[in-house]
DNA sequence: CTGTTAGCGCATTCAA
DNA sequence: TTGAATGCGCTAACAG
């Protein structure tokens, strides 16, 4: 099996050879070359045809130092929202021709620097990188090569590079503030084990905002698991039965370990504790009861890096604006005691 | 930027030439094959980091016939369960040193063929296929080009060609029988509109086995959207206050959303409705009422497929089930009347 | 142990 | 309009 690539492949070759033209005839009519006779052009194309002849997109990228393919770099942890990243991505990729290589990386330095390498390697014409562990050094290798790179999460900008930033932090501050003018004064940050430095900074902006405010601000460390999270916030809210304050968690599933917790051991939110989720989904309005959340299309995300992409990678010059920022909007649901946002 | 491959690329000649030595020898080092002095290798890896060369895995391809390159077909809509079992094939394909490209197919015949064909001229070793608009037709082509496939879903096993089939069935009856046994007669289907012939076949299989009980049997035609299926489900349990029934919805966002519609509406669940989802996921116990479903984990799906399909390329002989049942347990959750299972 | 040579399948000059 | 020749970067015999 180890030959079988091209035991039963079809090549130009014997596609030339049957319609009686050389290879540079049939290669014109690959790649819809204007000086062909009509004539010819129909004899290749129906030998294609009758040989089930397909061009080997290997050969192609070789000749033409162009591979058509784009890499997509993502966390090995899948979530509902990188999915719908990737989702928009791979979406965009196909509709303008690209192929979609991925990559996922462990939460590993070692493994995110590996995976930079086969990227290239690999002769991406471009790439759409959201990795928190990955550093702009690590990506400077990716300059070298010269390989137009769109970043996710983070403002970079340079030659090679463009990026989609995206803005949780301004949501969360209002968020806090709103609960800060309705008196409170304490809020619980739920830290998974690296998650990433968009979420740390996140983090200690917010530790930093606090401590201004004169807002206590504690951490609790957890689990990247509902179960767990769920078990012990029961045993934390079974042990301090007259628990407030305001939860924040990185993901929708994350803060229904902490609403279901609190609602499973007669705690009612969010008149006893509010709960706001970070990165918010669907799963945000379909839990009971809904969750306060950072909104933004993740789909919508991957589409518009992909479509920047593109653009870089074929047109560097048009794309006017290498930096894209978006911006998370905060989502009132039931479970902050916000004011009841009309737009519901 | 069009020729940003060979621009800056470094070849393995530039470093044949700066460590004097022929292409051949550092295609060796390359390679870890034995016959090279312990000295030559060391100058040759060497000014390998020195020149920070990275052999281009397109000319290695391509000189190998073998790509090292795996095929990844899903279908574009992007749920939880789909992306849980991607998550799964590429942290395989990737631990036993595979890339994977991700081909996404519309819900129409001529996308997925189409898809199928890319398949070929992206030369990839094998393929992991999710996807049920394609048919055995379809996959032939694969056949002639003598590439590795398995198919996830159908049972299908030929030279070229191994499974995992899916059974969601079983569980199904076996949850309907339940209900059956508690007196239970009226089960209404919720059909997204082309979901896939796994799903039809499901619920033809169904209307089979209720009309054998005398069981009434409808089906409601709804949108692959949360927020529509809710508020039809709404204004349904609005104008008939008093529905009752044993409701089956393709998967746990859905069935959320007639729980929620009728939780929202005064009705109780599952006293008055019973809801079941077919594809369950963790949201299934997120979510509240807790949705009893057919629980199957996806992650573990896509492993053993893309683990069947590294034995199938490697060492073909060596796969001795090429097809790997895999059946979904039917957990017991507070969405259906089922006395309570004693494992939760 | 190392170098020479001939492809892998195709695109692209340059002649004809 | 077409064909012959050369090379993309690398591997794999085959010599030496």
């Amino acid at each position: 099996m180890s030959d079988n690539q091209t035991k039963n492949r079809v090549t130009i070759y014997q596609v030339a050879h049957q319609a009686n033209v050389s290879l540079a005839t049939v290669s014109r009519v690959i790649n819809n070359h204007p000086n062909v006779t009509e004539k010819t052009r129909q004899r290749v194309l129906d030998t294609i045809k009758v040989l089930g002849y397909k061009p080997s997109a290997l050969a192609q990228s070789l000749a033409k130092a162009k591979t058509t393919n784009v890499g997509i770099m993502l966390p090995e942890n899948s979530y509902v929202y990188t999915s719908n990243m990737l989702s928009g991505m791979v979406t965009v990729a196909k509709s303008y021709g690209f192929r979609s290589s991925l990559f996922v990386t462990k939460r590993i330095k070692a493994d995110a620097q590996s995976q930079v390498e086969k990227l290239i390697t690999s002769h991406v014409d471009g790439a759409v990188i959201y990795d928190d562990e990955l550093s702009i050094e690590e990506l400077s290798i990716l300059k070298k090569y010269e390989v137009p790179v769109v970043i996710i999460g983070h403002e970079i900008e340079d030659q090679f590079t463009a990026s989609v930033p995206l803005d949780f932090k301004s949501g969360i501050l209002q968020a806090v503030d709103a609960y800060y003018e309705r008196g409170g004064r304490e809020i619980t940050f739920l830290q998974v084990d690296s998650e990433g430095f968009l979420m740390d900074e996140l983090r200690d902006e917010l530790n930093r905002h606090c401590r201004e405010k004169s807002m206590t601000f504690s951490i609790i460390d957890c689990d990247d698991s509902y179960q767990r999270l769920y078990m012990d916030m029961c045993t934390r809210f079974r042990n301090n039965p007259n628990t407030h304050g305001y939860f924040i968690a990185p993901r929708d599933s994350l803060a229904c370990a902490v609403t279901n917790a609190a609602t499973d051991l007669g705690l009612k939110v969010p008149q006893d504790i509010e709960v706001l989720s970070v990165i918010g989904t669907k799963y945000s309005y379909i839990a009971r009861p809904q969750i306060s959340s950072l909104s933004l299309d993740m789909f919508m995300v991957g589409s518009i890096a992909m479509r920047m992409l593109t653009k870089f990678m074929t047109n560097p010059e048009k794309l006017k604006k290498k930096v894209y920022p978006l911006k998370a909007n905060y989502v009132v649901r039931g479970s902050t005691n916000d004011p009841a946002d009309p737009t519901l």
